[in-house]
DNA sequence: ATGAAAGCGCTAACAT
DNA sequence: ATGTTAGCGCTTTCAT
């Protein structure tokens, strides 16, 4: 087995706590003592058990952070900016994704509490999330990202769904649509019922009714998109723009679309929620919400570690702010209300405290 | 702080031992004893410290996956394959992400080693890594992926590039091009190396030159690809197909050649390694080398259990096979020698030693 | 069938 | 400036 502590207190000829001090730069030793233990380290390639420490200090210097669907895009930069935030702290991050499944969230979550983790960031799988409450209780510090959190006050990272949404059928009205549908996320997590109200919102403004058969939902994943859009594409009287709200719905979305030979805009627009860097290749480009994901995850993981130094650190719940990304996919905007140009200028990515 | 093996014990009123023996079903415990223990654990909340459990046991359930670029879709379903092994075996994952970089590289296995995990899977960034030399000498199980590593037998599995390569420049030459670029990965990965050697011998089998002027390589990121295919497109004779050797060079590339006006395959060819998704939805579709990528995963995850559970197993190397996906991005294929059909129908999902 | 006790590798009082 | 020692929470002989 690996060298330990013991071996190289030996054979530097000190004692173990001398090699301790050694290791974490703390507490007197002299020079020369200094000198042979980094000699026997060396020589034993001696690799201090993190594990044996963290059971010794009663904390690991390793962050969980919890995220619903690793086949999103949306949240692989989201991961890079906590690696890279963690990183900085010297801590590790133990990736886990609950693939949308609550049991799965359950188990990961019951996981990285017996390991012992410094802190969570969890995306839930839903609003009223018991697993999350329980971790809550435990009192483990974690933050919230993407979707909030119902019955507690904690640390949470998200964006204003609803104005955001608004902002964009509102869009898809003032081109003239008056048919729109919608394909959205399942609605026990926050993001799919806000974009539902900020769908909702947009067209009870313009006086339309909410027919429920222009509203479909399910869990986002692409081939959900395909269907349901279909399913839309199927009506006797089919929707003249779609809202799609996530972007592997809209992945589907756009595969249903093409396979039917209909255009984009001309035969039915389209305008969605997030953005992927594939967006810019495909014709027409499409006009989009585009999440500032590396922030949401730089942000969450701030936050997590000042709540980890200080517990005891009043609740923040920030919500980041959007750009909306007008492409040719709803159409000529002639006739939009508000110029494009306004109103990416009033989506800025600044910081608001709600 | 969270309720011990002690509290249970003095709770259930028995020893520690015996809470341990109902905790691991091993060993005999009466049903009396077993009922009221697991009711305290209930009462409590116990959570057993994976951690201290791992520290007197000597190994963790938890395996550490390293991949190179977590951006890179590629890596995506592969870690979705190991992730759903792993759960299998009740270990966790601990993915960490290299970002192409050699430091992080040796960073994060330094740090599963300090973290002791019981294995780890690897797709090192370069050919001959010291960091993963020393993973090896330290007696860790380990699985290479995607890459090879020199200097070592170690269990791997990977693709043959060159093979397949060859196969796809081999359709480009079929179709009639004669002056094909190339844009690949750093050859210090074994990847760009061999997607070279087969863009060289499909050439020069017929005995055409190969020019380094139509030869550009870097780190595969998106910019990167963009950067090279515009190089080769200022070329005083621009080449008339282009072989691109990784799904993020696509992306570049693909942006680089709509920026100009140009058309695929009209007035440019395009194939290229690494299917996406999102292909499907560019028109025109991308003629691709598609690997299975979750198969590389799962195969990796169980030849790292077999490792755990016998390391003197003999080493397995594995290749496993890829499919040629032909689409409209080369051109028309009348005049293909090898009819579509045969290819796919030589690169079935089988397994084999070499 | 159960308990006592040692010890995994490390840190942190406390003593010198 | 350095060493001694107890103990983090768990498992595992070895007794009984």
């Amino acid at each position: 087995m690996a060298a330990k502590i013991k071996d190289v207190a030996r054979l530097a000829g000190v004692s173990t706590a001398t090699v301790s001090r050694v290791l974490s730069n703390e507490g007197y030793v002299s020079e020369e003592a200094r000198k042979s233990v980094l000699a026997a380290m060396e020589q034993l390639r001696y690799q201090p058990s993190r594990l044996a420490r963290s059971l010794r200090v009663q904390r690991s210097r390793i962050i969980g952070l919890l995220i619903s669907d690793i086949q999103n895009p949306f949240f692989i930069s989201l991961v890079r900016a906590v690696e890279d935030i963690a990183l900085q702290h010297q801590y590790a991050v133990f990736l886990c994704n609950a693939d949308e499944n609550s049991e799965k969230e359950k188990f990961y979550l019951d996981l990285m509490q017996a390991e012992r983790v410094a802190g969570v960031i969890v995306s839930p799988t839903r609003e009223r999330d018991d697993p999350c409450l329980q971790l809550f209780q435990a009192d483990i510090p974690f933050v919230v990202i993407d979707r909030k959190l119902a019955d507690v006050n904690v640390d949470t990272v998200v964006v204003d769904n609803i104005q955001y949404t608004y902002q964009l059928v509102k869009h898809l009205l003032e081109d003239g649509h008056r048919r729109i549908g919608a394909v959205l996320g399942i609605s026990t997590a926050t993001t799919g019922r806000e974009r539902y109200e900020g769908y909702a919102q947009a067209l009870t403004e313009y006086q339309l009714p909410l027919s429920p058969e222009l509203l479909r939902t399910s869990i986002p994943r692409e081939e959900n998109g395909y269907h349901l859009t279909n399913e839309l594409l199927d009506l006797a009287e089919p929707p003249t723009a779609l809202f799609v709200g996530n972007n592997l719905l809209t992945v589907g979305a756009f595969r249903a679309i093409s396979e039917r030979g209909r255009t984009i805009p001309d035969d039915i627009a389209l305008a969605a929620f997030d953005e992927v860097d594939w967006m810019s290749l495909v014709k027409p480009g499409l006009t989009v919400i585009k999440q500032p994901t590396y922030d949401i995850g730089r942000t969450a993981a701030e936050l997590l570690f000042q709540r980890i130094a200080d517990p005891l650190l009043s609740v923040q719940q920030i919500t980041v702010h959007c750009t909306l990304n007008i492409r040719q996919s709803c159409g000529l905007h002639q006739n939009t209300g508000v110029p494009a140009s306004q109103v990416v200028q009033a989506a800025q990515k600044e910081r608001e405290i709600v």
